[in-house]
DNA sequence: TATTATAATGTAATCGATTACATAAAAATC
DNA sequence: GATTTTTATGTAATCGATTACATTATAATA
């Protein structure tokens, strides 16, 4: 059976407008009174309709995170359970639930997030997998959805984000490279134009400066679609004998992990000849052999980051940006004994 | 701006039942107001407010799909992501949701999902991750909450699910190993109690039978905690030295990978010395080396059928239960060759 | 043409919550 | 004790849709 405030009312004998003020904890009500309403909703087992909510108020609890059908790269790697995970450890015990709108449309449409928005499903959005000067944010902007990205996509900044210091991430994997004497650093990039692709590389150059290395462009490949983790391999079966390179870091764990067997593959010692940095820290990098020296990100501080500062701004309340912190996890792939 | 059916009326020049009408394609209107009220609807850019819609049929548009606190298993693994994917390519472009309601409570708890459900936040679930003879489906029954179970927990099978050939998946890994010459095949299963690792037990108990090999129980191995894919490592290394076998059938490709790390450590050589076969086909199997030989389950297709059953289930539409066939893909870690 | 049957549209109640406003009760002030 | 202020509670409108029922327009029949 499904009881309504008015059940309630009835049965702790008061008005509707005191049992939702008993439920809101609004106003003033009598110890007394709060009593007998909550022990009516009790006795009843009553849960307030959300519908009805949401519909009186104007205001939706559900968290949108929007996928776009054409997009394999974030949804198939474990970055994406791993941020839901984090979003959901926010939520969990909230009034808030996450929806995951699905796009029907291309990457950078905006509709979905709309749609849902406007129909009240979502009362604000987290934009995923965004590209430089994502053409969604100003639209969110004009219609006044309440949004948080994940990641940085312009230099503006001119809306809250949540990022891993993808800079410093790029940095460190490059400096622990040249560190034990890489003087030529193959640097397989994410896709030209997502957000992440760009700071990474940012630290990769600055880690050239800093190590007085002159910088060669022919090292700086792209991934041309995120969806294909073959692309590891392929590069670097490719890149053989084409360009020369003493040391490899691959943006993602699982492209590394196909880049370690095209180096396998071609009788390359890891490790020893090439040593291999990824991006991630997949759970799957230290069971794979050699195992793997990675940048680590926080990706589940960061889904919490992300549901906690949406829900903040939904709320009115003021809220920041926030960057996490990253670190160099060494492992096989990077010993010279290998 | 926020449009309403009242909007979309006036500026038709109709009332809002023709309005609703057109909209619902109910009942007769003439070309001619359908037509008014489309234009009006496309003029003002109306989109239907969801939460007024589901407040007054009593109807929600939600698919829940309940995330245990307490589960790493699923979640972390692309298994995950790929079930979602799937369902997200059948909810697309139709006017349901995918909700994902975070439990604060452990597996087996009920409560968030009838939660969910009573407050129309959800209007049927997904019941994924279940144990043998679950108490949560008596629970749903009980309070006619349309679900769809991802498994078969129980033999009675009075409910609908959609599931993949585990019984089939795990005699055909059994028996693959049997055809290359294996005696002894230590079977690493997922947790006891759940629902696939008994049906994967019965497909390894048949190929005993077909190939008259004598069963060991000792070969058996469930894994504690399914969070913890390390397991299929220190199960291994483990059971070198203190039980001989002569092939490996890991309940899952992560798992696996471990293993074949144990093997190697250890100095024997994967396929040659001891043949390894894993489950699932998770997108890595092909890019660790040697590459897995592994069970591939559609689980997109099982994805797709969940949202489409349960739908059906919601719509009074009867729907019936599905098994997805399972194959054998055949790699490196079978390989005598190794 | 008058009458009846049918089709198209409108009116108003309803779903379950919140909340502005009204009112009643209690406390504070004189 | 009468008056004012404060506090607690109730009444009724409202959010945006659907839909039973009433009404009007049109078509069919006598």
């Amino acid at each position: 059976m499904n009881f309504s405030i008015k059940d309630v009312a009835r049965t702790a004998g008061v008005s509707v407008a005191t049992v939702s003020r008993v439920l809101n904890n609004s106003d003033k009500v009598t110890e007394e009174t709060r009593w007998k309403v909550l022990r009516a909703v009790e006795t009843l087992g009553y849960v307030p309709n959300y519908s009805a909510k949401s519909l009186r108020t104007n205001f939706s609890r559900g968290i949108g995170l929007v996928i776009s059908h054409d997009v394999d790269y974030f949804i198939t790697f474990p970055y994406f359970s791993e941020f839901i995970r984090g979003m959901g450890q926010t939520l969990s015990g909230t009034d808030y639930h996450l929806v995951m709108v699905m796009s029907t449309d291309s990457r950078d449409d905006i509709s979905s997030h709309l749609r849902a928005f406007e129909r009240k499903v979502v009362g604000g959005v987290v934009l995923f997998d965004v590209m430089d000067n994502d053409k969604r944010i100003p639209v969110l902007k004009k219609y006044k959805v309440p949004f948080v990205v994940v990641g940085r996509p312009s230099l503006d900044e001119d809306y809250l984000y949540v990022d891993s210091d993808n800079v410093k991430g790029g940095m460190i994997a490059t400096e622990h490279l040249f560190k034990i004497g890489c003087k030529r650093v193959l640097f397989i990039n994410g896709p030209k134009g997502h957000s992440a692709s760009r700071y990474r590389l940012n630290g990769y150059l600055k880690a050239h400066k800093k190590f007085g290395v002159q910088v060669d462009k022919k090292l700086i490949i792209y991934v041309k679609s995120d969806s294909d983790m073959k692309n590891g391999y392929e590069i670097v079966k490719s890149s053989i004998g084409q360009i020369k390179f003493d040391g490899i870091f691959v943006s993602g764990d699982f492209m590394a992990t196909g880049a370690i067997k095209a180096l396998k593959d071609s009788g390359i010692r890891v490790g020893r000849d090439i040593p291999v940095v990824g991006f991630d820290d997949v759970p799957i990098a230290s069971m794979v052999s050699p195992t793997l020296t990675t940048v680590k990100q926080p990706i589940k501080d960061i889904g919490k980051a992300a549901a906690s500062t949406l829900v903040d701004v939904m709320n009115g309340r003021n809220a920041t940006s926030k960057v996490f912190d990253v670190s160099l996890v060494i492992r096989q792939s990077t010993s010279r004994e290998g």
